[in-house]
DNA sequence: AAACCCAGTTTTATAATATAAAACATTAGG
DNA sequence: CCTAATGTTTTATATTATAAAACTGGGTTT
């Protein structure tokens, strides 16, 4: 089993910033890592050398570094999509009132690949980048509904149906009918599946061979949307979501 | 000299990858980097345990990582500005039809964090997540000209001014006369010094210290717009980094 | 269909390299 | 001013990365 251990190692460091850790110190990584710390250094500066990590001059601590944000960005310009999308999100979130998201399928869960807020909608924390199970969202079923049964038993496969509220579908076969009515119905919806109070609404944009690529989504209130609005959002959001499919077809390179 | 020889060769793999190699074969990277290819399959694997690098199932070729996008847009939701600029840069693109950039510094670069594009720009290539040196471009002289003398010998030491057209901006002390014009007139100019026939203009963004964390900025086509409209977008973008700015200071937390 | 070639993977031996101890340096705190 | 804590550098050694070689499998050609 090939895993190279400095290697390891340092993209452990990486993984130990998130949204809540923009700084740390040696002996602090050192410790979570049980590494010694002149392990650390040695690690650190390797990744600082090639711009992974960064160092703050006031303080000497380390926080991730401005070339991740760089070869991010390449992974999804090779998918169009995000170019294509904006100004139908921008559309729908000024439209709706409401926030508008894209996402794409990466193994086993979605990735939020860009937002838009709506002048309605409560400021949610930043989304972008983001991970978002498949089996109480309305995005993660819309990515997944339309593939076919081998494929969706593929990524279903030892997938663990953890319990986010009490809506929560925590069971293969129930989940297997919801993604059918899915399939069926062209949309999908979250019903304070993954937060309370909150209900999703998603729509699959396919590509020129008309797969499944990515998924756009109105996140709403329940206490702010009834049902008649929502079927209106339902209805702008399969809109959109036609017409960015049109438009995918058409590749227009991004020369 | 601490630098850790596999660490390095995994980070030289992913800079292997950019807007236009989205996938590379073992071979390829084997041979590129002069590394035997049991030793660049045992890296690939490690930074595939990861995320950091992905493979696909098609041809078995390997792709940076979704990983990448989650960590680089951490870097960057420390710095709330992208998301408060949102909404200048989409009013900016709109009023002007131009396209609108959001710039911040890192070292001596700057670095594309969002654009939107404007309903009579011609499509330029994706930038985000993209560098831009500081002599030749109007984000680069507004983020840097703001800042204390001292700073700025600091950021120009051993700065290569590379000559990019005709128009460019090659000497030291050229360079810090045209950043004293700069800081005088608040705003900065890009005349054709980095790409022929484009012409932008840029404003910088303050935080609650009065410290210049960022620039925006339009991209203008000569051939297209003329002096008297130039005035008028002048106005409107420092309009915008003004209320920008404002905003930063009453810092709403991202929740 | 057999033989070949090319790309990728796995195994293995060896030698180079990552590692952590310890010494050193620097800063902060009492 | 001394002590404590954190970061950095040096060094020895033993682990681990490395590349050679063998192996597998897919595809192409004859």
């Amino acid at each position: 089993m090939p895993v190279i251990q400095s290697v390891d190692r340092a993209l452990r460091i990486l993984d130990l910033f998130d949204e809540h850790t923009a700084e740390l110190k040696i002996t602090d990584i050192s410790n979570q890592l049980g590494l010694h710390k002149s392990t650390v250094h040695s690690l650190l500066k390797t990744l600082l050398n090639h711009g992974y990590i960064s160092q703050n001059p006031e303080n000497g601590k380390y926080g991730l570094g401005m070339k991740l944000f760089e070869r991010g960005n390449y992974v999804i310009q090779s998918l169009d999509v995000r170019e294509l999308s904006k100004k139908y999100l921008m559309d729908l979130s000024v439209k709706t009132g409401q926030t508008a998201h894209l996402v794409i399928l990466d193994g086993k869960e979605g990735v939020y690949i860009d937002k838009v807020e709506g002048p309605m909608a409560v400021i949610l924390y930043s989304k972008i980048g983001k991970r978002i199970p498949l089996h109480c969202s309305a995005v993660g079923k819309a990515l997944i509904a339309f593939k076919d049964q081998e494929e969706i038993k593929k990524i279903l496969n030892e997938y663990v149906y953890f319990k986010q509220t009490e809506y929560t579908i925590t069971g293969e076969s129930e989940f297997l009918r919801e993604l059918q009515q899915v399939q069926s119905q062209g949309y999908a919806v979250d019903n304070q599946e993954n937060e309370p109070g909150v209900r999703c609404i998603a729509a699959p944009i396919r590509n020129h061979e008309n797969k499944v690529i990515a998924a756009i989504s109105l996140s709403t209130l329940i206490a702010r949307i009834d049902e008649a609005q929502l079927e209106t959002f339902i209805e702008q959001l399969e809109q959109a979501a036609f017409q960015l499919s049109e438009q995918m077809g058409n590749g227009i390179p991004i020369s």
